[in-house]
DNA sequence: ATTGATATGAAAATATTTTTCTTTTTATTA
DNA sequence: TAATAAAAAGAAAAATATTTTCATATCAAT
């Protein structure tokens, strides 16, 4: 907790009744009361502006505005709880914020631990070979498909990502040996995603999976087998975090992929910059 | 450097005269400024108060004591190393880990700071009360709204989100007051996403921006303007951090709009996932 | 119950910020 | 180059926000 809160907390006994509700209010909902003026925590805090003056000078601020400045910049270095929250009603804004940052930073650190860098390097050197690659994904798994799509296409790759779990059978069904199938979904149970996965598979192609951590079907299919942070699951957070988990594997694999075949693909990245620029307007 | 800085320095051939002064004196003096009053900073950067006042206006800030505010705590950020780190070659698979690693988590950091309470929350009620609701996004911005058309698609709302340019004017055109138009970029330039947020405007509904911070067309036409944070540009990265950063505003709004009007959303959200689970096996 | 000490909020005083309005500067055209 | 229009900037007025003062309320100790 920031430091000024602690200071807060502290010194809690020795706060006289109108300064301790303020205390108090001040620690439930410091991050809305860098944004109020002194009138409006009056209200909020059902105390008086005369208190609230009097309470930061005896804090040994200059006055309201120095205290909600220093306030401010002490929240802001504050690091984050680490802690998986879920959508809960009427929260503050300012907490939902701070709550969906630290599940966000959170899910990104997390997944960075567990990318597997022997894995990394056969996905990428896999994508790197492919005649072909397929990737399949329904609903929140089928952005990230899209997204991925969108890269492999930029440097030159076939690619297809149908969102239809029929084109996506028909697709997979066209796959050869040394092409790739990557599925993804995060629970790794999701019926279309290892349906399609399965007959790529089948035809001989290189299968790779993007699930949670964890035994699950998906995965168990696959060569290889990549991997982002489990989350408590709920269905009203609405998968944000695995979300932006699996993106960022995303961005990893394309990253390392570019970087390993530099010359190759960086005037193809470069090229597709330029020409949407171009013929765009 | 604070992402603030940073905008302000990418902005300074727009400035005018005395507006070149004083964000010459901010970029030199910037830990001085916080805690300055307006006519202090009026007579050591040699202009007026009316300037300052509208210098942070221009900014996008509420005011003069907002800007202190979001500056002081972006000041008292502990730079995080590896800043936005670009594609380059052969690197080792483990520092291309941990550089996208460090992008990422910054990208969501420093949107988090840009985060407006007054903004988010006209941006929420707007979406709460539409009737139609438009998202607008090409390419990288376009994956962006997909998802969020996913996730308001989950809540009952009635929303469009077509990638064909022709198809976005097609629904813009057919909005009326109290409809809500959301065009996402990142450049805030993208002619497709700007032709159907005018159109949007020109209809009378309310219009929503998501772009990077600072000056540009998409937000200069907006009602309500939302940011995430400037990265360096580069054509190689592929907008990666910032795909991330729009998505994380889009969680922001969504957590906020669900926690706001709880009772009536999450029977609907909750529904919706049992009944994906029931039909699909 | 009375007294005195402390705590509190209303309102006055003060300080600060924003807006308006006028002047100045700059750019444009004849 | 002068005339005019348009934009920029500051002075001052208006609006806001904060601090202090002062009258009243509360509470503890006799």
């Amino acid at each position: 907790m920031s430091s000024i809160l602690i200071a807060i907390q502290e010194k809690q006994d020795r706060f006289k009744r109108q300064e301790l509700k303020l205390a108090n209010y001040i620690l439930n909902h410091s991050q809305a009361v860098v944004s109020m003026g002194i009138t409006e925590l009056a209200k909020e805090s059902e105390t008086s502006t005369a208190t609230i003056s009097r309470f930061c000078k005896s804090l040994h601020f200059q006055g309201f505005t120095d205290f909600k400045m220093k306030l401010s910049a002490d929240l802001a270095q504050t690091p984050l709880p680490n802690l998986y929250q879920d959508i809960v009603a009427g929260n503050s804004f300012e907490s939902i914020v701070t709550a969906i940052e630290s599940n966000h930073l959170r899910s990104i650190s997390d997944t960075t631990r567990l990318i597997d860098q022997k894995q990394l390097k056969l996905a990428v050197d896999a994508l790197a070979q492919a005649g072909q690659i397929d990737l399949y994904g329904v609903a929140t798994s089928g952005i990230v498909a899209q997204d991925f799509y969108q890269k492999l296409l930029r440097v030159g790759k076939r690619v297809s990502a149908f969102a239809d779990p029929h084109m996506q059978i028909t697709t997979a069904s066209t796959l050869q040996p040394g092409d790739v199938a990557v599925g993804i979904s995060y629970s790794g149970e999701t019926e279309e995603t290892i349906t399609a996965l399965t007959c790529a598979k089948e035809r001989g192609a290189t299968t790779i999976s993007l699930t949670k951590y964890g035994a699950n079907t998906l995965s168990s299919l696959s060569d290889i087998k990549l991997f982002c942070s489990t989350l408590e699951e709920g269905m009203r957070r609405g998968d944000m975090a695995s979300r932006i988990a699996q993106l960022h594997v995303i961005d990893v694999i394309f990253t390392c992929l570019v970087s390993q075949h530099f010359d190759e693909l960086v005037p193809l990245l470069e090229q597709s910059y330029l020409m949407v620029k171009k013929y765009r307007s």
